[in-house]
DNA sequence: GTCTATATAAGGATAGAC
DNA sequence: GTCTATCCTTATATAGAC
């Protein structure tokens, strides 16, 4: 393996764990077994280091998405395959929320928001499934805007408020995981409770 | 106005601005127009200040909550009750999330965590109101817990993906809050859609 | 490419005069 | 109580030898 692999290795692992703020290159270095000159070697800054694993995860996460949504089914079908995608990759990678949340809500990173493909690539199509089955009669009549706001939610939140959720219920890390397991299809009931017309 | 009540008042605007990380005391000391060394004066620290203006807060806001679950209604009736409250309180301080979640998911915080009230104080009746409407045949059978973190995530969701939003449909400040209010009763429905039986 | 040693910077905290 | 000046720590980043 070369030193850039490990090092990418290294610092995956290490976000997952400690988040971007908790992260230290030092700890990084440590995991990949050189030593913290190297980083900056290779990726220069802490920033890029991390805007490098990022990247690898959102290369092939939004076009998963996106692929979801250029299907051929129904909008109802779509949200359903969205929430398992979904809350399949955080389990993976919850360390990406935080960093997007806490990246978005910092000042000065404008140019992050503006690369997320959201706006360009996933309201468009997310959107026209919506009206598209709305006008055949066969979603309910709803705001997909606030709809899309609070799958997004649903999924996400038990992973913001682990650590209440794992304290208040007594959870072990593998049950936690096993409840978002369960949480899936919890939401796909929910899902068609709201939408079926 | 004392210099102990000036300090708090730019205290608070600052991290509702900038949010706990983000907030510098040297901001929080030209706001309130003395010097750094008077917030370490009253405050000893910046976690123990913050931590005065988070109770503040914490103080009145937890046991309306409280109360919203206390009364004598349905389970429906109460939840959206909570929705409405927890929408109007985080449009009124929405760094206390922010603050809520990276602590939380900061080791060493333990002990904040277990003094959040949900465990002992909120999670109870919440849990038991279902229980009760759900003999009475007043309330589809869901996993309650599921439900509720997926009330909370829709509630919170929207202002932690602010800028994003903000930026995909070019939202000013004002429309913003406008689309949180509106929130309020897309929720509602939602909520009925899946509690009904 | 890899290391050691050190620079740099930010920001919270404190000492000590008044 | 209030100020100025300064310390201390933490972490990122870099210089320069090998």
């Amino acid at each position: 393996m070369s030193t850039e692999e490990k090092i990418l290795e290294a610092a995956e692992a290490i976000f997952i764990k400690d988040g971007y703020d908790g992260a230290r290159m030092q700890d990084i270095a440590d995991r990949a077994e050189i030593n913290k000159a190297m980083l900056h070697y290779y990726f220069r800054s802490k920033d890029q280091l991390f805007e490098r694993v990022f990247n690898e995860k959102a290369k092939f996460f939004f076009p998963e998405i996106a692929g979801v949504f250029s299907k051929d089914n129904t909008f109802i079908e779509k949200m359903e395959e969205f929430v398992e995608l979904y809350i399949h990759f955080i389990n993976q990678y919850p360390f990406i929320p935080f960093f997007i949340i806490r990246t978005i809500n910092t000042s000065g990173k404008e140019s992050f928001i503006e690369k997320l493909p959201f706006k360009d690539s996933l309201a468009p199509p997310i959107f026209n499934s919506y009206f598209q089955d709305s006008q055949k009669g066969l979603v309910a009549e709803i705001n997909p805007l606030q709809f899309v706001l609070s799958v997004i939610g649903m999924c996400i939140f038990p992973f913001l408020g682990r650590p209440i959720l794992q304290h208040a219920f007594d959870l072990k890390p593998e049950q936690f995981t096993e409840l978002m397991e369960l949480r899936i299809n919890e939401l796909k009931i929910y899902i068609r409770k709201i939408l079926t017309p």
